[in-house]
DNA sequence: GTACACTTGTGATATTTATTACATTGTTGA
DNA sequence: TCAACAATGTAATAAATATCACAAGTGTAC
């Protein structure tokens, strides 16, 4: 863990984006900036409230939620260390958040205030572009998963989330899921009973190992092949 | 129909983003600009292939389709006057184009250098912030109509569908779905029959008039209704 | 005008998935 | 440590949707 003071400047863990700015830039983020941590389930910024900052994810795993015009929990992404989430808000006719952002395990967090944030994109261009290009790889995650969300059948579906945990959000072929199952059906728009039938079944069928909420994929192949099918 | 060669700095069409250029900003802009006329039916550009420009819409409706992992095609949006697609291959890390444009109606586009676009969003910090805003009121869009697709059962992701055309596009209760069956079924991610059954229920039920491929909405409130409820 | 390709409508059937209802297991705080 | 509550597993059943098979309509190029 390094110094919980050491400021944007000396943070170690500057992302691609914040790298084109300069000391003086990083002086003037660092003066809207400040660093927090919270337990696993905490929630770090709800939906509808009003934004006042773009969040960058130092340490630990946020589930980022959307309520569904039914009312149902959506569950866009697991974002990680190195996250900006929140930077939805910059849309400058939106003064709410989009989604609620809640940590899935204990995490440190800086809030960058927004005012901060588009004062540096109007006065330094590069900047900007890094933040669209950015928000774009960003986006094409979501569209990846919510696509096939919407073309694939359950099975298809349910691969696809393990596939993302482990390549994605945890970088590991065995993982914790951190999510119960009602959640991970809210991540692929199924009931909490149909999970299970369906984990079992995979474990069955030898595609992964299951332990209490630890996956062990262990026949990625086929995982993919069958994400792929449907 | 206003002049084809009138050039960026008399256009009627400036949109919001483009109103921020000044005069020579927008000569910039018009040196990397070149307007195309589309028929129905033809392709703007195609998923996959390198992306040299975004395309600025005057005039017609234009279907963005993706390719979904198995293959299947999935209709992102209709898009009309006024938008700017293709924009998300501003990502400095993708050279090709994230999905195809195709009109559906006879259109007229402007296609606009990527690398002037680029260049005005290095040099102009506000007209980068624009941009930024254009993107997330675009991707919101898009995001809510895949998370009900997601969530919601057929019967309201159809409602949902036909809403969206009603009041996102052709801003009319009556409108030409200038669309297949099967294109309204990759809009949802169903079949080609279930659109066909589902249309007719909701026919027959007097929530829409149909004849042929135009659809009038007759009850929107019921039809709001059912798009909540799933 | 005619042939061909594409689109549409419709019923029967097979699959998939949700729902319901309980039993069981974990977890947390008093 | 125990009570209370949340999370999980499982089976039976109901409901939704896909798939298949075929008939019929529509537009288009020659």
């Amino acid at each position: 863990m390094d110094n919980e003071n050491s400021g944007c400047v000396n943070c170690i863990l500057k992302s691609n984006v914040i790298c084109v700015l300069n000391t003086s830039e990083l002086d003037i983020l660092e003066d809207g900036c400040l660093r927090t941590n919270f337990k696993k389930g905490e929630t770090i910024f709800k939906e509808g409230t009003p934004s006042e900052s773009i969040v960058y994810i130092r340490e630990g795993f946020v589930k980022l939620i959307k309520k569904g015009i039914s009312g149902k929990d959506f569950i866009l992404s697991i974002s990680k260390k190195g996250a900006f989430i929140g930077i939805q808000n910059l849309n400058g006719k939106r003064r709410e958040n989009y989604y609620s952002a809640v940590a899935v395990t204990d995490s440190s967090v800086c809030f960058i205030s927004k005012i901060h944030f588009e004062n540096l994109l109007k006065q330094n261009g590069t900047f900007a572009m890094e933040v669209i290009s950015y928000i774009f790889n960003d986006e094409m995650n979501y569209f990846e998963r919510l696509l096939n969300n919407v073309q694939q059948q359950l099975p298809g579906r349910l691969a696809n989330a393990l596939i993302y945990f482990s390549q994605k959000v945890y970088n590991e072929k065995k993982f914790n899921l951190n999510l119960t199952k009602t959640e991970l059906g809210s991540l692929i728009g199924t009931s909490r009973e149909s999970v299970t039938r369906l984990l079992k079944e995979f474990h069955e069928s030898e595609l992964i190992v299951l332990d209490k909420n630890v996956i062990t994929i262990s026949n990625e192949e086929r995982l993919e092949k069958l994400m792929a099918k449907g």
